[in-house]
DNA sequence: CAGTGGTCTAGACCACACT
DNA sequence: GTGTGGTCTAGACCACTGC
């Protein structure tokens, strides 16, 4: 195979520092990684068997086990028994909100159905000096500014602004968001080839100003929950900025700690 | 070994429902899982090692170790290379604030040192229905209340009212809380035996009344970020109520989705 | 040095899905 | 039946810790 040994290095320097230890199945990880990023498998898709990877990184399928648990750990991909081991995708009937932790409230009717999804805005700015820092980009370079609202059960409930670099996005409108049927995340995999892997979000409550309480037909002052996500794709490289603001009167954003 | 053959039942039921297939690996965590429960190995220590255990239950040292694997990614047992297999503890420098997912903002500066804990109350009461229900007591069962205040930097920050079922918690005194060095969940393991290992929070924002605005050093009616929480025990069992107010002006609350 | 967890292999067999 | 992932084993060797 074409990768190294197991004491990865091949010329050991003399400095102190040990030469990072790269066990075999970290590096056949990357390499399916590798595979994931370049599109040579695609979400929804089945990989090759655990037999033919062994063969094609010249390693056992029990190595190559290994590399897949983690992968599968990771949400990047799906194990199914006897049928193969398939890209994670944000197109599937389970995985509908993978990223929206809120929830409908235990007392709340449960069969709320799906949540209405009207997009208010769509345009092209440019990046604030903040908001280019936490994309990754420079200060100034374009991006698109989404706004839209969620309602569930006829009840406006999110409301979000997002923030997506323009060039890898090039071509998004209002109307083709207005249209798609499925999730936001759903259609940036389908249309522009980039799915969302890794989020982290800042909450905190605020209160509703003017313009926000009247989007989300409630009252000026009412404690929001603000919820700031920047989403990452693959490489770990930042592709979406995200603030939404919850009303949590009948709903709230549920954690599990362990 | 006393465990049943991998397809694990002796009598096949004429049933059309198939009899659940459990893997050697996991009815050997479920043996190592007692064994924890029991108190056997306590927080802290280092339970026997893989060949040890494999001898003890009769199998292979990889199924054991597969056993081990998933304790460990459920934060029940740590793996120390060159060391051994530790129960996991609260009372360690690392994890301090396992569950608390609340960070001063990126702005903030960061060596805030540690927070500053104080005891405003702890009471016996009896449980109402809804906390009954979550704690798996019944309507009128005593219950310990605590109430606390948790400041940074000298700002009071997090106003917690939590509940205890009376029974495992018998002895505790605001005075033994207000002494003990070490977190909360470090004293209930050292001192009755009770490990926390997960955590359910449900996450809303609510207006500060005035005894919170009071107490929080905030005003009426500011935002606030209610976190309620149950905790669980190792068999899953609940045996903690919090309800939690953050003040999020300087800290946010922070997750991780993948 | 001995003892621990960590990696890698090879092979046998089981459970599940599809055809 | 064939092919997939899932389990279990046995053995060799590596990396880390502490005596």
């Amino acid at each position: 195979m074409a990768i190294a040994a197991p004491s990865s290095s091949l010329l050991q320097p003399v400095a102190e520092t040990p030469v990072a230890f790269s066990p075999l199945y970290q590096q056949i990880k990357g390499l399916i990684l590798q595979s994931l990023q370049s599109g040579e498998w695609k979400p929804g898709q089945v990989i090759p068997s655990e037999i033919d990877l062994a063969a094609r990184y010249h390693v056992s399928q029990g190595t190559v086990r290994k590399a897949i648990d983690e992968l599968a750990a990771d949400n990047l991909l799906v194990r199914r028994q006897g049928k193969g081991t398939f890209v994670a995708t944000h197109a599937e009937h389970h995985a509908q909100y993978r990223f929206l932790r809120l929830q409908p409230d235990a007392g709340t009717l449960d069969g709320e159905g799906p949540a209405q999804r009207s997009i208010l805005d769509c345009k092209r700015l440019r990046a604030t000096a903040e908001q280019a820092r936490l994309l990754d980009l420079r200060t100034g370079e374009p991006v698109l500014l989404v706004r839209r609202l969620m309602a569930f059960s006829g009840v406006p409930t999110i409301l979000e602004d997002i923030w997506l670099p323009a060039s890898p996005f090039k071509g998004l409108t209002a109307e083709r968001l207005a249209i798609y049927q499925g999730t936001m995340y759903a259609l940036f995999e389908k249309e522009f080839g980039v799915r969302m892997v890794r989020a982290e979000e800042k909450i905190r409550a605020v209160s509703a100003d003017a313009e926000q309480a009247r989007l989300l037909q409630s009252t000026l002052g009412a404690p929001l929950l603000s919820v700031e996500r920047v989403a990452h794709t693959y490489n770990d490289a930042p592709m979406e900025l995200r603030r939404g603001l919850y009303r949590t009167d009948t709903h709230h954003y549920h954690n599990s700690l362990s």
